[in-house]
DNA sequence: CCGAAATAGCAACATAGTTGCAAAAATCTC
DNA sequence: GAGATTTTTGCAACTATGTTGCTATTTCGG
C-alpha cells in the first residue's frame, strides 16, 4: 500500500474541494489510486485495491460522482469492464469534453489516454449527425515495447 | 414472432454449412435474427426475442462460436454491454479484418456497422504500435434524423 | 438407421451493478 | 467547538450478466 504523503494528501483534498465535493476518506483514496498511476481503472481494480476498506457500494457511487463532476471520465472496452481515467481537460459539473483517444495495450492489459493524439474527424455519411467520437486503439505500449528491446 | 420462410432457411443452413457448423435450432434461429434488422444485438437483446425457446448459455455458446468462425464480430460500448453484428467481409476461422467504423444513435439506441466509413489512420506517439483501431460514433442516425423532419 | 461426436439444457456458481434504508460522517451555523 | 442539518456510507437484498461441469439430446457421417 503506497504510503499517502501529506503533500498528495492536500492534493486530493483540493481537488475534491474544488468541484464543491463533502472529503471524505473514500473519495480521498479512490482518487489517490488514480494519481499515482499513469492508466485507467476499473471497479473491479479499485475493489481489489481498496475493497477491503470501502464497501463496493461505496466504490460505485464515488465513481459515479466523479463521472458527474467531470473529475473522471469512463473509457469503452470490448470485454465487459468500463474503465475510468482522470480528466486532464477543462471538464466540469456535468460537462465532458475530450477530444483525445484511447490505447489498450495488449501485453501489460493497461489503459491509457493519449492526451496528446487529437481525434480525427470523421466524415459520415448523409443523414448522420455526430455528437461524440471515441477511438480505441489496440496494440503494444511505450513501455512494453521498451522492454521488449532489452 | 417473424416468420421464417424456406428460402431464408435456406440461407441461414448455407451460411452455418460454409463455417462447417452442426446445423442447430439455435443457432439458425440466432443467425436469423441478425439477418433481419440492421443494427446490432447485444446478447440481451436475443435473449429477449428467443430467451424463452433457447436456454441462456446456449446463447452465450453460439455467439461466441459465431465470433470464433467469423460469422460476426463484437462491438465495444460505454455502457457494459457489448453488441454483436454480422461480418460483410471475408472474416473467418479465427481472424477478422474489419475496417468500418461504428454508429451508435442516442435516439433509437441502435448501433450500426457503418462500412462505407473505412477507419482513417491513427499517428501514435514514439513508441507505440497498432494492432487494431476501433472508431464508435456516437448521434442521430439516418432514419431518427428523416423521422424528426416529418 | 446406427454410432460417434457435437451441441443443448440444467444446475450451480461467480461477478457486476442497483436500490432502500438506517447509521455514521462531514459540513454548516452560531 | 457543540449541536443541528445535510451528505455520505455500509449493509442487506435484489437483479442482471457471464461461466463451468455434467448429462441428455441432437446432428451427421457412414
Ligand atoms: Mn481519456
Ligand atoms: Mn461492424
Ligand atoms: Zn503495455
Ligand atoms: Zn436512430
Amino acid at each position: 500500500m503506497p504510503r499517502v504523503t501529506v503533500a498528495t494528501e492536500r492534493k486530493v483534498t483540493d481537488l475534491l474541494k474544488r468541484q464543491t465535493l463533502s472529503v471524505t476518506e473514500s473519495r480521498k483514496r479512490i482518487l489517490q489510486l488514480f494519481l499515482d498511476q499513469p492508466g485507467a481503472l476499473s471497479h473491479g481494480d479499485i475493489e481489489k485495491k481498496a475493497g477491503e476498506v470501502f464497501d463496493r457500494v461505496t466504490i460505485y457511487r464515488t465513481l459515479q460522482t466523479f463521472v458527474d463532476r467531470g473529475l473522471i471520465h469512463t473509457i469503452p472496452s470490448a470485454d465487459n469492464a468500463v474503465r475510468y481515467a482522470l480528466c486532464k481537460d477543462e471538464c466540469g459539473d456535468g460537462h465532458h469534453r475530450h477530444e483525445h483517444i484511447h490505447f489498450v495495450c495488449t501485453q501489460c492489459e493497461q489503459t491509457f489516454c493519449l492526451d496528446e493524439v487529437v481525434t480525427p474527424v470523421i466524415r459520415l455519411p448523409k443523414g448522420y449527425s455526430t455528437d461524440q467520437i471515441e477511438i480505441l486503439v489496440q496494440g503494444k505500449c511505450k513501455q512494453c515495447t521498451a522492454a521488449m528491446r532489452r
